[in-house]
RNA sequence: GUGAUCGUAGCUCAACUGGCAGAGCAUCGCCCUGUGGAGGCGAAUGUUGCGGGUUCAAAUCCCGUCGGUCACC
């Protein structure tokens, strides 16, 4: 059986109906990818998951290294086994992390600049203590125990290796925005590079655990990533070399970091026919639904997004969605936190048949909200989920019937 | 009953020797795209218990009064 195969083209687009099979499962796509940092899409239990219709989600290799440590990992048998989500994941490289972490030095301005901004300017709890960044990687302090961690594309592919998810990431440099010409170029340059890398550790790894790998159903499969930065000709150069690499998967990257959603669908739209038509191709952090319906136009297949689960957390709760762009908008959404909601008995959405609106009404969840109770989290996630695999649901289906 | 003490935004409390009445939380609005149960930006909110007095100027000092708390009869 084949990694990917296209069960059926759009003729109106590039849009395509496919199937990715790993050995925990198979994907359909195009498909949603909900991201689960730690091991654990926050608030759920794997279970849950799985009732909602997720099909696969997104670990990430920086936060696994971070803590618990992926030795540990490996010794419980695996990101799957140790979380007991058994379903497919994907694994990010921790190129994402390393570079958006560190933006005051890859910004670099000065030397001096760069000295004085060795504290990462990152939101949450997490601000590594970047020692190095080089040709050869980056090199910084956990702020969880103070160990030194280093991250080449040689130990992002051991890495996620030991983490052990069906689908991985090359190790790339995630370009900021707004970056000159110049820094896209060398940051791209330099993620060509590395992805050679990749490919020869992976290789490398595919030989040293063929057996293993065999016996305990862990086969891999890589995928390269496009960069460039804002630049069309970039972009392109970029989308070239890396479909050429011959990865089993084709990856974006470096979108949705700050540019304006035209921007953002711009530079999908560059790259889109040169995308591989029988490889998956994911597009990394894009998330909003009508960002998806766009890109799965122009050929793209997964997507990765903490939206729906991190708008959950605070209280912004998606409404039914269909393929129609002009009712795809902000009025989607509500954010149950507004008093309005306090004394309304109704569900958060009519359309939606997930356990939370089956059961609940808006009045419970403004009120666990405001109190901050735990099951509200899980609850809203719940939803919002929900809300994505119908919407992807439907996706599919207008693939299948012709109209996308 | 006597004495002490307190009374400031919806709540908890600041405000030096008398000198533009503030903060946190709550409220209202906005933001969040390879995770951030968070955070940020903005707005609204006052008869400083009440009534007098002193003063150029009172939340602040004085008198009275109402209410709370504590101690002692």
């Amino acid at each position: 059986m084949s990694f990917f195969s296209v069960l059926q083209r759009s003729k109106k687009s590039k849009a395509r109906l496919g199937e990715i099979t790993t050995s925990h499962g198979v994907i359909k796509t195009p498909a949603f990818v909900p991201v689960a940092t730690k091991g654990t899409l926050k608030s759920l239990t794997p279970s849950q998951t799985q009732d909602i219709g997720v099909q696969v989600s997104f670990v990430n290799t920086y936060h696994l290294v971070t803590h618990p440590g992926t030795d540990i990992i490996e010794n419980a048998g695996g990101i799957h086994e140790f979380s007991k989500l058994i379903y497919p994941l994907m694994s990010d490289s921790g190129g994402f992390q390393v570079f958006s972490l560190a933006r005051g030095i890859t910004q670099n301005l000065t030397q001096k600049d760069a000295e004085n901004k060795r504290i990462a300017n990152v939101h949450g709890d997490e601000q590594p203590m970047v020692v190095k960044i080089d040709e050869d990687g980056v090199t910084f302090r956990s702020t969880y125990d103070g160990k030194v961690i280093e991250f080449t594309p040689e130990k992002s592919m051991e890495y996620q290796r030991q983490i052990g998810a069906d689908l991985i990431m090359a190790f790339d440099e995630c370009t900021y925005y707004p970056a000159t010409h110049e820094y896209a170029k060398k940051a791209m340059e330099r993620t060509h590079v590395w992805l050679t890398r990749c490919v020869s550790q992976y290789q490398i790894s595919n030989i040293k655990y063929q057996n293993e790998s065999a016996k305990l159903k862990k086969h891999q499969y890589l995928y390269g990533i496009i960069q460039g930065g804002m630049f069309e000709d970039l972009r392109k150069e970029s989308a070239k070399f890396v479909v050429e690499q011959d990865t089993p998967g084709v990856a974006i990257g470096g979108v949705s970091v700050g540019e304006t959603k035209e921007e953002m669908r711009e530079q999908v739209e560059w790259v889109s026919p040169y995308l591989p038509p029988d490889r998956p191709v994911h597009l990394l952090g894009v998330g909003h639904i009508d960002d998806i319906l766009d890109a799965v136009v122009h050929g793209i297949d997964t997507f990765d997004c903490v939206e729906p689960t991190r708008l959950a957390r605070v209280g912004i709760l998606m409404q039914h969605v269909t393929c129609n762009m002009k009712q795809i908008g902000k009025s989607n959404e509500i954010d149950i936190n507004k008093s309005v909601y306090k004394n309304n008995l109704e569900p958060i959405d009519e359309l939606c048949h997930c356990y939370t609106c089956h059961n609940f009404t808006k009045s419970y969840l403004h009120h666990l909200f405001k109190q901050r109770e735990l099951l509200g989290y899980t609850l809203a996630t719940i939803h919002n989920l929900s809300v994505m695999e119908s919407f992807m649901e439907e996706v599919r289906k207008q693939i299948e019937e012709g109209t996308i």
